[in-house]
DNA sequence: CTCCAATAGAGAATTAATTCACGAATAATA
DNA sequence: TATTATTCGTGAATTAATTCTCTATTGGAG
């Protein structure tokens, strides 16, 4: 029996997959050649069931006493991530964030490739940021069409992200990663990942001040 | 019976109010008073008790029939993620992403007031970026004490993180809200937030291919 | 060769989070 | 004024996620 609609993997435990990604790579670095949970889960403060839990998703098989092989951890984790293959990109919207993101390099790493980006203010159309060439917005679903692109970056504003994930979805995009603080209206074939900064934030602050109140009352 | 240092909200929830905040200033500018569950929910594809369920952490008090007032909402969201309260802060590492940070005005609606930056790179030392000014790392120890400063925010590569978290610490910094892909061993009383791009990537990632071949094997 | 310690793996138990179900309150309407 | 529809609030039920427990395997030490 198959699922339907729901996508067959704990949101918690694709979270937690990079991270165990980003130790493996320091362990390759170092050459190691096995590592096992309790490791992981020691670099990281988790439970070592919870880190196997996880890995067990990836269809990784370890050795007991051993561990796992970290080369064939870091390749099931990125094929299970979807990082195995190279996907295009175009980004909208060059402000700050979205300037920072044509800087980031490491998303080469894991298969993102930003192919073009887009505006609509005339002072950034036709520059090159970081290697990557800026359009005028109009320019987008005669390009999105022509190019087989799979991701669609948001950064523009909240007023505009709308529209611009509109384009997206007349271009075929698979996939939207979306910056603007905004629930994006798409058809259920199109994947949206929301990043809210705020969000993050606000976990911290809420934190910070739960934690002065439990001081100040125990 | 208080509870102990177990922070008493779960995180989901913490993490849904943002976007909460974000619907009800929308409709306050559009000037509407009440707001029910249902239609916050509507809003955000999400379940009315669990929104009732979210809110009712901040302690507002709704009317039947009614909803609750969108400007006491509004407030007590921001109280309950200490966002009331204005609070100093240092980044440390003007790189890309710590650009678009330093650019992002939105921040001094949640209560954070970057103060100063940080850098070990002399070509950035000394300049004003968005008005605020970048210092060597150098200088972080003595600013740190001198001003009140609650919240640090760690914008260097993963190699130097550490380093900087371990100066924060000593500056008797409460919260760190951290960028650098690596985990930060700090006391117990100073709470840290990790952003990773990576992780929301993965998730975004993961599930078109999860898609991608469920569409296959269908 | 035998024993020991470390670890994977899998299922059970527990805990956390979400969703359901229902009673009470309230404003609008007839 | 009585009725109705809407919505809050809460406790119960369900589902999801985490943690615990136990067994089997394996490499290394004696």
């Amino acid at each position: 029996m198959r699922k339907i609609r729901k996508f067959s993997a704990p949101e918690p435990s694709m979270r937690r997959l990079p991270t165990y990604l980003h130790v493996l790579t320091r362990l390759l670095r170092e050459n190691r050649l096995y590592v096992s949970c309790t490791f992981i889960a020691n670099e990281l403060y988790l439970d070592p069931t919870q880190v196997r839990k996880d890995l067990a998703l990836t269809g990784i098989v370890g050795k007991p006493r051993v561990g796992y092989s970290v080369q064939e951890l870091i390749d099931k984790i990125k094929a299970f991530l979807g990082w195995d293959v190279q996907r295009d990109a175009i980004l909208v919207g060059v402000g700050n964030l979205g300037t920072a993101l044509l800087g980031y390099q490491r998303f080469r790493l894991y298969g993102l490739n930003i192919v073009t980006a887009f505006d609509k203010d005339p002072r950034r159309i036709d520059k090159t940021i970081f290697g990557v060439d800026v359009l005028s917005v109009e320019k987008l679903p005669n390009l999105i069409l022509r190019k087989k692109i799979d991701i669609g970056i948001i950064t523009v504003g909240e007023e505009a992200a709308q529209e611009v994930a509109d384009l997206m979805v007349q271009g075929f995009i698979k996939g939207i990663w979306n910056f603007a603080p905004k629930t994006l209206i798409v058809p259920d074939d199109v994947i949206v990942e929301n990043v809210q900064l705020s969000v993050s934030l606000g976990v911290l602050t809420s934190k910070m001040k739960l934690f002065e109140t439990e001081k100040d009352t125990v």
